[in-house]
DNA sequence: CCTCCTATACGACAATTGATGCTTAGTAAT
DNA sequence: ATTACTAAGCATCAATTGTCGTATAGGAGG
């Protein structure tokens, strides 16, 4: 039913894809205006002028679009910017530029109670991005991949979302130098 | 309003902590039998013999009363252990083994898709003690602490997530060692 | 004990969600 | 062009959420 269709990313439906492309659009442009949680299924059906039942066709529930789209768009930066982990220093450092960039676009405030819930699609990206690399580069043995491909995208993670929800925050190009150093200890290993 | 005395956790008026432990207690006896989202604020009042809008009186909806039984049984269990990160060393293993064992307690699926959103309240619990260690030990120059204690309790919060959502998981304590050994690096700072 | 204040219960309402059957519109293949 | 399949629209219903006014119960202080 609609949780199988809402993974179903490789359909070629024209009418599919402009249906999830009008959703995912209507709830950019309505999280300009409002807050995630103020806003209604109906609100983002009415918004991308399509039958409220249309939207429970592609997605559970208004969490389940706002992953979609974060996902989507997140992957978008990343590849026009040609971002991959391939070399530790700058290619962490535009990871992290690359999330910080995201939060900034995303959403119209950052206040501390309105952050919208993306680590779910954020953090799955990174990770991937950080296990392709490692596996590419060989890791050192012992070293469990996936735990540490996890473990470093939350990290670069919860450092870029405290910089997003700070008041006065330093550039992000700065931001993602800090977050830089401050992690590829974890990919060098303890120094004992 | 009622989001006002969600956080007003000082109230001593006996009939106020009465509603809110059984609330607390009902959510967590639905959650060995359901999931979260398949459990309803009417499901959550009944079984703690609470009338619905006693339920709105004291959570805006229940996300919050997860958060809120979360943060206070995450940091029961640290109080009862005894845990503070006053020593780098055995002190994030016992940090990271109280992570695990929070969710193992809490939920009865651990299930991919059925994952609790608990980042929200463990993890600014960790981020305290971390803050809290670095603080007393004084942290090294130019050290933002703040940002350190973050990044490290994603970090770690994310690990032990991914450990509990892996079928035939290794022992809590093995992963806790394997986390201490991961993270501690950050700590430690690049060893440029 | 009584009095006052406030938490809780209750019933009710509006809005939203989640689901469903039927009809119409859109797409691909022939 | 026609045909078959399926996505989308529509109206509707049940369940749940969020809210609110009124009455009752519970706690604290005198």
């Amino acid at each position: 039913m609609t949780p199988e269709t809402q993974s179903a990313g490789d359909t070629t439906d024209p009418r599919i894809l402009r249906s999830r492309r009008m959703l995912m659009d209507a709830l950019a442009n309505l999280l300009t205006k409002k807050e995630f949680e103020q806003i209604s299924v109906q609100e983002i059906a009415d918004e991308a002028t399509l039958n409220r039942a249309t939207f429970y066709l592609h997605y559970q529930d208004k969490a389940a679009l706002l992953q979609a789209m974060t996902e989507t768009r997140f992957r978008g930066l990343i590849d026009r910017r040609g971002i991959s982990f391939t070399n530790c220093e700058g290619a962490l450092r535009a990871i992290a530029l690359g999330v910080c960039d995201y939060l900034t676009e995303v959403t119209n405030c950052p206040v501390k109670g309105a952050l919208l819930p993306l680590e779910g699609s954020i953090i799955p990206v990174i990770e991937g991005m950080f296990k392709e690399g490692l596996e590419r580069h060989g890791p050192a043995p012992g070293v469990d991949v996936a735990l540490l491909a996890t473990t470093a995208a939350w990290a670069v993670f919860g450092a870029a979302r405290l910089w997003f929800q700070t008041p006065g925050r330093t550039p992000a190009e700065e931001m993602a130098a800090k977050i830089e150093a401050m992690v590829t200890p974890l990919f060098l290993g303890a120094p004992q």
